[in-house]
RNA sequence: GGAGGGGUGCCCGAGUGGUUAAAGGGGACGGACUGUAAAUCCGUUGGCUCAGCCUACGUUGGUUCGAAUCCAACCCCCUCCA
């Protein structure tokens, strides 16, 4: 490289174009434009940590409106590895995923993968959970692997700091994870249609959070800061009110023209909760993994399809779901394929999720288009209150 | 007809004199799951008036302070030989 990753931000323009359409109180209708397409917010991305959102295919994840999905930078390196991914094409291509994908950093296994790793200030050691190999991942080996990728969003290298934490712990981790912001804002390679976000962390500490926004948006040499913002180290245990009270002191550091994204989260609940705080991008396991574990979400709460008395049930899972599994099942025979353990029962399930999130999404982003975001929400915590005994209208 | 093996809780199955309402599976019933070490994990699973009692290891009877465990008879099941 003959110039820096700022010389070159400078010279091509922004990586990620982000544009707002409509605002009801801090929610934001936008559309944020990468180098594989749009991706209309307030948006939910589905998880597929090891380049497959689980039990779905491609196209069925498309299917469910879903236009942006998760990579893992941890999970790739370690298996195929990153250089063999970039031989075959790139993750896009490797997958069979042609709209925007987005990378985690592997900063959350710094946290999950805890009694697997050594942390130092250069960077974080992994033994691989797979065969026990090391693995050395620095902020500069993070951006690498997600350039190697192609991903179109990559995050920083941090470490979501576990919970409980005290202030100290909590401050220290937050302005390790600074230090290496700063570090991968540097690493990264600006391109049209490519992004970098930086992640916010502090704890349940309102002037930590201050602090770690002020870093990020004052980071690089002439304060560029990044193209997103993400809010991480929530949902790890605090609890939602202590998460929202978060959001509430975090999300007005954030500056305006940019996505803001909050990792890992979460319910239903939590989501219609952090867009009315000004939250534009979500990720979380939930849909997929309860998918495979026999939970399914659904407008009047969530149901276990295993539990007996879906058995004769002929009702789909929700009436006002236009998935294969609604459209095409019955709670009886969904319940009988997860009895029997069947592959499809899972496949199902999970597709209905997707596509419960993917409804929630568009409800929310249309009650934004229509300034009706608090009767919205209104409305949808009177039918998630209703509970499933309640026949299905 | 002869020889041998075996009958344990909803099912399979361990257990050969007391620490056994009885290992372990399965099934059943329920729960958990928030930037995925997850098609995973965790409870409960004889009854009752539940820190106690009752019922229970094919059936009946016996030995013993004490039996799922030892003995006898009987009833079933399996294998081999006629």
């Amino acid at each position: 490289m003959v110039f820096s990753g700022l010389d070159a931000r400078r010279d091509m323009g922004d990586g990620l174009r982000f544009e707002t359409f409509a605002t009801d109180g801090a929610a934001r209708l936008g559309r944020l434009h990468t180098a594989h397409g749009a991706v209309d917010t307030p948006a939910f991305m589905p998880v597929g940590t090891a380049a497959t959102v689980k039990a779905m295919l491609p196209q069925s994840v498309a299917a469910t409106g879903a236009q942006v999905v998760l990579g893992n930078t941890y999970h790739l390196m370690l298996r195929p590895g990153a250089e063999r991914v970039a031989r075959l094409g790139g993750l896009h291509r490797f997958m069979n995923w042609s709209g925007p994908i987005l990378t985690d950093s592997g900063g959350f296994q710094v946290m999950s993968l805890a009694k697997l790793r050594r942390l130092d200030q250069d960077g974080v050691t992994f033994q691989s959970h797979v065969d026990g190999s090391r693995h050395r991942l620095t902020p500069e080996r993070a951006i690498e692997i997600q350039h190697l990728l192609g991903s179109d969003i990559t995050m920083v290298l941090d470490e979501c700091t576990p919970f409980p934490a005290t202030r100290a712990q909590a401050e220290e981790s937050m302005r390790l994870s600074m230090r290496w912001a700063a570090r991968c804002r540097e690493a990264f390679v600006p391109r049209p249609g490519y992004g970098l976000f930086g992640i916010v962390q502090g704890g349940v500490h309102a002037d930590l959070r201050a602090e770690s926004a002020a870093a990020l948006t004052g980071i690089g040499f002439d304060g560029i800061g990044f193209d997103g913002y993400a809010v991480g180290g929530l949902a790890v245990g605090e609890g939602q009110e202590a998460m929202l009270a978060t959001l509430d002191v975090t999300v007005p550091h954030l500056p305006d023209g940019h996505p803001r994204y909050l990792m890992g989260v979460g319910r239903p609940d939590d989501i219609v909760a952090a867009v009315r705080r000004g939250i534009d991008m979500f990720d979380c396991v939930l849909p997929t993994r309860s998918g495979r574990t026999a939970q399914a979400f659904t407008r009047r709460g969530t149901l276990n399809i295993r539990n007996a008395r879906h058995a004769e049930d002929p009702r789909p899972l929700d009436a006002a779901c236009a998935c294969p599994a609604c459209a095409h099942h019955g709670r009886a025979y969904l319940h009988h394929l997860f009895r029997c353990g069947e592959v499809l029962g899972p496949m199902l399930l999970t597709w209905h999720n997707v596509h419960y999130y993917q409804d929630l999404m568009r409800g929310l982003r249309q009650a934004i288009a229509d300034h009706a975001l608090a009767s919205f929400a209104e409305a949808f915590a009177a039918e998630q209150a209703l509970g499933d005994l309640e026949p299905l209208s």
